[in-house]
DNA sequence: GGTAAAGTAGAACGATCGTTCTACCAGGGG
DNA sequence: CCCCTGGTAGAACGATCGTTCTACTTTACC
């Protein structure tokens, strides 16, 4: 009777297919209500798997939590990255980050923030899943460093202030002001590239 | 033998302190560590009472939880107002809570950003202590709007950019940039209220 | 002086936690 | 054909969780 839905795939093909839903319950789980108030056991029902696979696949609690920090960040780099294909004009292409948070998770989950601040705030400094976050937002700060080199902008040390914008844009949507955040981000954002003199943007 | 370091005040002030003790024990670890991953024993043992007291006080873990909430929330209303007070000029009175976030928590607690939205982000939407958060945010984009309307601001409700600009420095905070967080935050909220014709700004 | 209030220490409760274990079943390659 | 791999179900482990309880001490007030 178990796995009899799993039936007809390859060996392999289930592998993946045990580790992906593991990782998609744990996001949804310890996204929405936090990772020190889910248990191991309601990923695993919420999965289709069992105990036991979870430990196979990521040694523990602590390595499903790293796990989902990693596809998190990997999924929202793939995102991004498609917004920014979409511009040739290289500022632009910095503010890509704005529209790419609007067709983020449209909606069926509760946005609650930037995930990996929160993980930085409930996990302990030597966790793994902290090293996965702190990684994060580096890539961030040097994505942007690129994107405004890419613009001939004088000052590509101002990533940082993107930075801060696009977690305050997150801020502002966890706490229930979600339908204005986009708009004000970029609003900052042209501001702030504007006053670093990358070029003038229409607005 | 027990209550021995006690002897001396009065029963309102020993009641009191029982109290203020437990807050600021529970501060100091939910703020650190994550509200649930801080179990009441850990807190009771942080402010040397008596497991019975906090339930005596705060009813449970529920009501701790939203007392620690409540007591950051009206220390950081205290804060940022005594900073405000020290300028006259309404456009710096609303720029002040950079100065404010420059003094508060001098480095002696690891900044994790702002407790408010990592509150929102752990607890469920119908606890105490969301309540208290959300109100939070609610007191702050008010208080802002208060200063821009003091300071003729034609746009009052760019508030929401302040708020945005402010989590968004927390965020930094939290992230690790902390050192360069309020500068850039500053330049970012002077650049706003310029484009929404507040007032000239030096900077 | 006696009583009620508010504190203490510490044991105990059932529930849940993360983890491990036993047992069984399916598929693929030697 | 057999066995190894990777999955399953579910019980069990000790630890910790939030909460309640008993018993005792101190203080304030009548």
């Amino acid at each position: 009777m178990a796995g009899a839905q799993q039936t007809g795939r390859t060996a392999q093909a289930r592998r993946e297919s045990v580790r992906q839903r593991l990782v998609t319950a744990a996001e949804e789980l310890f996204y929405a209500q936090g990772i020190a108030s889910v248990g191991v056991d309601a990923v695993v029902a919420r999965a289709g798997v069992a105990t036991a696979s979870l430990y196979k696949h990521f040694g523990g609690k602590d390595g499903l939590v790293a796990g989902y920090l990693e596809a998190r960040d990997e999924r929202w780099r793939r995102h991004w990255e498609a917004h920014i294909d979409q511009h040739s004009d290289p500022l632009e292409r910095a503010l890509a980050v704005f529209s790419a948070l609007e067709t983020w998770e449209p909606g069926h989950m509760p946005n609650k923030g930037c995930a990996h601040l929160a993980a930085l705030q409930q996990l302990p400094a030597d966790h793994p899943g902290a090293a996965v976050s702190r990684q994060h937002n580096h890539y961030l700060l040097d994505r942007w460093r690129q994107l405004l080199v890419e613009a001939g902008c004088p000052q590509p040390e101002a990533a940082t202030e993107l930075l801060l914008i696009y977690e305050g844009t997150l801020g502002l949507q966890a706490a229930g002001y979600g339908s204005e955040a986009v708009s004000h981000g970029r609003h900052l954002a042209r501001l702030s590239l504007e006053s670093h003199r990358c070029r003038e943007t229409s607005d």
